[in-house]
DNA sequence: TATGAATGAGACTTCATTCAT
DNA sequence: AATGAATGAAGTCTCATTCAT
């Protein structure tokens, strides 16, 4: 067997991550409310007092984690223009990767709902649900301007009703996986956006 | 003042209440994380013991607590035959109730996002999510068979997209109040449903 | 069905002895550590203010019931005079009443063991000890007197001996009932001072 | 005062020995009722939150201490082959280290004598007993088989009495000193086993 | 006489954080 | 970089006691 020299710079940064993997995993089988500094580090294989000594506290590790779990869910879409179309692709593709989310975007669902009372959290993902929300709102603008949405309906109230719907389903496929069949589901969801936004 | 007699009955009806109550405001006002047993009991104006006393434990406080808040959403829904018009009622209602919603809606919404990870109140929601998701699927079913529906829709798949969505705008509500008009809102789902789910 | 009428004095009387019994029953069911003073009312049938009501804190109620339980353990001995045959029926008595012993009996062991730790009770028991110590003295001076037993023994060490043989005998028994078979032993234990005091 | 350098291997030792000392010592000052983890860490110099960070909690506390305080009380027995020379010698090793009996060894009487009733501790001392019996049963079927003792002598019943009667007499020591001359003691009952069993 | 509501001290336990190694 | 010893605040729960009914 061979030992792989590295830099400090690369254990640092492995560590980081096998902790932030360890946390997420933790966070997801356990709840947010369980997740010990002294079990993450254990769980990521190390000692009882890394984390602190690698993110300082608690609250600064949750605020990595929050924003190492958020990044994107689904991918591909960035290429695309505004539109309805970019927004069909965006419910087609969520409710599909809810199949097989990865730990990562379990414990952002998770956190999620967790920053609706734990005010430090709060923040992070406000700022990532406006985003959101701009993005879709974006969409349902252009998809008006150019004719493919009738132009009664109104943008804010739409992206508010897509983020929760999607951010809804992921939980309850969390909560009670065997009611949520998600390859049915992609499907339906996605109709019943195109029926509701056409114009008549 | 008066020191008004009461019979031990009256009492322990009367400490109940009060203690359920600002279990609830405490829920609302800083989350169900920083919830104490001795904060509940201090806030209804008696000692720290008196949660222990008269529930016995945190946990059955809670439970309690969920049902005492779970109770009637929204109201006037009972009386209702199962179809289009009492699913399009409902998610009127619930969007609706968002905009000024009693302390104990708004601490049944918490616990609600609180019982994803906190394993103690799973059970109590789950079993009402399931309800709720059942009851969905008997409107949808009904109004297909009155033709009120088209035929095509999966009730299941209705069932947890309307539960989903309903309780993910609930959440942003809560995460950013100023980004959800229900006024508005309440329409904009309610049009949705209807568009989604009408015969062509 | 009669409904007896009973003066205020023999109700006292009898929900006292109830008091006793159930909190014998409990300190041999659960120990003395788990006590509390609302099992015993609720054990004897009334309500969890009951004790309090009738002995005024727990403190009192453990008095009364060492002084209760401590009455009598080994029958008939008052009659004899004192000598080696009352100390062997005694030493026989005492081992013999372990294999069916009562729940009196049973508390009084018990109670007699957490005497050594808990201050309270030590002097109730302290001067128990030494009355049945002066008793043994006096079985053993009077037996030297009439030249039953060789006269270089001396007495005080033989209630000691004979006090802490019993006792730890008691003991192992509850700790471990199979390893003590009374029955035989109480046979056993009788040669045995019989032999050590003999004249030779 | 010199701030010794020390491992961190040496430091947990050193405040484990410390933590069992002081626990010993608080059961002999104050029985084990009153022992409490706060305690023990002061008494021992540290902090409240000591005990638990080592031993995890309670009940392990007083596992470790049960199974520390057992050790060896009556050196040099392990070398001397089974028989009477060996029980009679540790019938007078046993009482005559009563004198000046060390704090562990009166913590180990007092835990046994709790161990009667607190279920927890019970299996470590049944066990221990079980051992002590079974090597004087040894002891006593050597001696009956090089004649040393009558063979219609039951092994088992004189290790019960012997044990009993070591564990009494202790027991007496703790509660009433004044009454247990240790010195004097031992020469009688030695004698007195060494009368009872032999050969007439 | 009897009930049980209410209190509050005290125990065990968890855990983030600090700091020596 | 990494470990883990040590601290102490904060929480839940038990229970004797007080007191109103």
């Amino acid at each position: 067997m061979v030992t792989v020299r590295r830099t400090q710079q690369e254990r640092r940064v492995q560590a980081e991550t096998a902790l932030l993997n360890a946390a997420a995993e933790l966070v997801v089988q356990h709840g947010v409310r369980s997740l010990t500094l002294a079990r993450v580090g254990e769980q990521a294989g190390y000692s009882r007092g890394i984390v602190t000594h690698h993110f300082g506290s608690k609250q600064a590790l949750l605020e990595r984690l929050a924003r190492a779990a958020q990044a994107g869910f689904v991918p591909g879409l960035a290429d695309l223009p505004p539109g309805l179309d970019r927004l069909l692709r965006l419910v087609d593709g969520y409710v599909g990767a809810l199949e097989d989310a990865g730990v990562m975007h379990r414990a952002f669902l998770l956190l999620w709902v967790e920053a609706a009372t734990a005010s430090e959290l709060a923040p992070i993902f406000r700022e990532r649900d406006e985003a959101f929300r701009r993005d879709l709102r974006d969409d349902v603008a252009a998809a008006i301007a150019d004719g493919a949405v009738r132009p009664d309906v109104e943008p804010a109230d739409v992206a508010v009703a897509v983020v929760g719907q999607l951010r809804g389903i992921g939980l309850q496929r969390i909560l009670a996986p065997e009611s949520v069949h998600t390859a049915r589901l992609r499907q339906t969801v996605t109709d019943y956006w195109r029926q509701a936004l056409r114009v008549p």
